[in-house]
RNA sequence: GGAGAGGUGGCAGAGUGGUCUAUUGCGGCGGUCUUGAAAACCGCUGUGGGUGCAAGCUCACCGGGGGUUCGAAUCCCUCCCUCUCCGCCA
């Protein structure tokens, strides 16, 4: 029932590549794809396409044909021979139009499927590469050597599990449902609170959405129909728990047109994000490291396509700004072809070293979704100069992940008396210098 | 949750089966007049698809989906949303 939804939604959403590309250029389109390491059956696309064109032709002239006979019998009295003639005529092309059109919304559907399994296309500067180890690393910040040796997990830290209760989130809701209790609760709340403040300083209006969402605006952002298993979803409302908030704000302008003037929007949002991480299991679960519930500050901009590259480099830099400003060793990934995601034309990974785990946790990915997602949500803006509509650029990014930052901070500063360092910058937000586990 | 009223272009607001190719007004754009502006007057006005070098031509769109009919903004079914009143409630 809610499959059907879901992928009806799909179907009446506008294509996310522009068809005429795929017509024109199909072997750009062919050798992007190559790039992200997809298996794509182009030219089975290309022939749906000249099939759902020529029934479309067929239908408009009879629709044409249809008209002009309107016209013709309304100015016939009605009983007249002539118009019980036109009437038989027009009841033979009534029942062909049904049928023709019948076929062709069935082409069109299948077009529209076939359109959905076109990935976005990699920009020029995405390096080459099919897995993960073939990322190039972009830039690394601070130290990583220096606090290495005292670290350790942070689910190791003694008094850890009384500040952050798997336990008893295990008990009241499931795994991966942690209650954060005293200093814990605190140093979450002094996160958010500090993130929000350095996004609005950067300019990102805060927004705070909603965090279920319908059916279409998750089929918009690309969550539906592919990773529907991957959302928490209600009953009897058929509304999905936001995975980030991505979702609500890139769905705030969904089928507006907004003003040129005022690109770039920037907008920032706090939200729990909701994420079942089926298959998953076993991985890298333990502690703060993976959850089902967690929190996070979402960075949305909303930008002229001739500008998107110079903003997604101003995003990841915002981004990046608080890691440095809480003093953890970070370094930033460009991601290869092969390990963009299917929506993202470029993609950097913010990863935050795990002093005591000793390795890279990622905490922010930020990219640029060029027209890919303006076009399935249709959100454009209105070209001064013609007059005419054209898609905005969306790109997002974390600004920043809370439990993974929490995980560093805590074995990054760890002291040799048992408490948490907290770094200067948030301790405005914290209210004391250090967190006691005692 | 109950009862009622509605949903039409950027906005306001007509239209209840046949030149609707959606009346009109406001706004916006262009022009005439003017030293300049205002006023007045004249013209233009949305979105998407297909086709074409282009001008253009053509089809669809009156909240979404489906149906009746030769023909639907208009009639029927269904879903969504808004407003008013009642009830409940942080």
């Amino acid at each position: 029932m809610l499959f059907i939804r879901a992928v009806r939604a799909a179907h009446s959403a506008p294509l996310m590549l522009d068809p005429k590309l795929i017509r024109e250029t199909p072997d750009v389109v062919r050798a992007a794809i190559a790039k992200k390491h997809l298996e794509v059956d182009l030219d089975a696309v290309l022939a749906i396409d000249a099939a759902w064109r020529n029934q479309l032709h067929e239908v408009e002239a009879l629709r044409g044909k249809q008209k002009s006979a309107n016209t013709a019998m309304a100015a016939l009295p009605k009983g007249s021979p002539e118009f019980q003639a036109k009437l038989a005529e027009m009841r033979a092309v009534a029942a062909q139009v049904k049928e023709l059109e019948a076929r062709q919304k069935e082409t069109e559907e299948k077009f529209r499927t076939a359109m959905l399994s076109l990935p976005n296309l990699p920009h020029a500067s995405v390096p080459e590469g099919r897995t993960p180890e073939q990322n190039v690393v972009f830039s690394t910040h601070g130290d990583v050597t220096a606090v290495s040796t005292a670290a350790k997990p942070h689910w190791e830290i003694a008094g850890f599990e009384k500040l952050f209760d798997f336990a008893r989130g295990a008990k009241v809701t499931g795994a991966g449902f942690p209650f954060y209790v005293g200093d814990g609760a605190r140093l979450v709340r002094a996160l958010l609170q500090f993130f929000l403040e350095e996004d609005t300083k950067a300019g990102y209006l805060e927004v705070a959405p909603p965090i279920f969402v319908n059916a279409a605006s998750a089929t918009a952002t690309g969550q539906l129909p592919d990773k529907e298993g991957q959302m928490y979803e209600t009953t009897p409302d058929h509304l999905y728990a936001v995975p980030t908030a991505e979702v609500p704000l890139t769905n705030f302008f969904r089928d507006e047109i907004v003003d040129e003037a005022a690109l770039p929007i920037c907008r920032c949002a706090y939200t729990p994000c909701f994420r079942r991480e089926a298959g998953s299991y076993g991985k890298d679960v333990r502690g703060l490291n993976r959850l089902h519930q967690f929190d996070k500050v979402e960075l949305l901009k909303w930008v002229h396509p001739a500008t998107s590259y110079q903003e997604l480099d101003k995003l990841r830099d915002d981004a990046e700004r608080m890691l440095r400003k809480l003093e953890l060793p970070y370094r930033v990934l460009l991601m290869c072809g092969g390990d963009l995601g299917f929506a993202q034309s470029k993609k950097y990974d913010l990863e935050v070293w795990s002093a005591g785990q000793k390795r890279w946790l990622e905490v922010s990915s930020c990219s640029n979704f060029e027209a890919f997602q303006a076009r399935r949500a249709q959100i454009r803006y209105r070209v001064k100069e013609t007059g005419k509509p054209e898609l905005v650029h969306t790109l997002n990014g974390s600004g920043l992940a809370v439990p993974r930052v929490l995980a560093a901070l805590l074995e990054n500063n760890l002291q040799a008396d048992g408490r948490v360092k907290i770094p200067t910058a948030l301790v405005p937000y914290f209210g004391k210098e250090f967190l006691s586990f005692a």
